[in-house]
DNA sequence: AGTCGATCCAACCAAGCAGTTGGCTAGAGG
DNA sequence: CCTCTAGCCAACTGCTTGGTTGGATCGACT
């Protein structure tokens, strides 16, 4: 295989996440993507048949990333949660991703579903490991509900901007956010850990 | 003022906000907004300019509907929560709008956000008074993530399917879910009623 | 009935868009 | 040195789209 066919595949995925990121499936521009990864535009037909599978090969690549990156490595369910808000604080692209992703299919299923759903099985599972506690669908329903606290500011930068105050960037807000996160886990777990406490 | 010159702008709202929530506002097609509402596009330009103008009316609209329903009626704070959750799940829409806002302006400012924090701030004053506390920053973080999990499942239709099994949308599911969110809310309202109890 | 102003709309326009094509280039195999 | 294949790209295509326009319609007032 010549030289530079994996290198343009791999510039044209940064350039086309960067471009989903921004502007989402419909908004995205597929000559902005070539130009962005200095690659004649055909060859995103070429590799990827057309800008929806792209969207995927880009989602797909930035969600083994994350499921990589955000693990249950500690024992504790609050640090696990203090470090998905970490994670999507230092690359909201990923969830923006997400977001269009979820927008755009809406209730319809998305591509790609199982392979999702079993990875999301094994992070349920760890988190009831950690909690000490069967993965029931109580445990689902706190581990879906603490995802949304950590991705929520992320989510909605401007709402949080108006809520938490001009400054939720600055590395003093994230770590103050953090801490709000971590203290607010403890205190919604205790309810699971010790049931009719 | 000829007769219906408001019903034909109220038709085109409505049409338009089924387009917006449905598409966003890059894959929203002016050409459909006219043609679901049964009146010429051209009147789209003479009444609200253009599609992004357009966008910004239909969201302030959705917005005051928002703020008019889901109001601090009860003195019970999980209560709350449990109204903004069962507004969402009615009116899915509104919160893809705002999604759809967010994502389209990312960190950049929004139109109209003075009002926006005027109104969020009398909802942190109401809380806090609820809650028999002084509005201070963790009481707006408090809120600011109460908001967030009580939007999650509308936002992440999907992952909330896969997370917390395929029915999310029966009544039976939704009252459960309801449920954990009170159950939730209580617990971790605990630390800021009584800190460091 | 006649004029006037505003509302409405079919047809139009130019730009932007996703996707294609036909030919060029360079390296591998003979 | 020649051929063949796969990677590459400039230029093109045809459709879609946001936005416009010129004239038809209609109610109000005289």
């Amino acid at each position: 295989m010549p030289p530079d066919t994996a290198r343009t595949r791999a510039k044209l995925l940064d350039a086309a996440r960067a471009e989903f990121a921004e502007h989402g499936i419909a908004g995205a521009r597929v000559d902005r993507i070539a130009l962005r990864a200095g690659v004649n535009k055909e060859r995103i037909y070429a590799y990827f048949g057309n800008k929806e599978q792209l969207f995927q090969h880009v989602l797909s690549e930035s969600l083994q990333e994350l499921t990589a990156v955000v693990t249950m490595s500690s024992d504790d369910p609050a640090e696990y949660v203090a470090q998905i808000y970490d994670f999507y604080c230092a690359r909201p692209e990923l969830l923006r991703l997400l977001l269009w992703e979820a927008l755009y299919y809406g209730h319809e299923p998305i591509p790609d579903e199982d392979r999702r759903a079993t990875s999301y099985a094994v992070k349920l599972q760890e988190f009831a490991e950690q909690l000490g506690v069967q993965p029931t669908p109580d445990v689902a329903q706190l581990l879906f509900s603490l995802i949304g606290v950590a991705a929520w500011q992320s989510t909605m930068p401007q709402m949080a901007r108006i809520i938490l105050g001009t400054e939720t960037e600055s590395e003093q807000a994230q770590a103050r956010r953090r801490e709000h996160l971590v203290e607010f886990t403890r205190q919604s777990i205790a309810a699971v850990k010790q049931p009719q406490g």
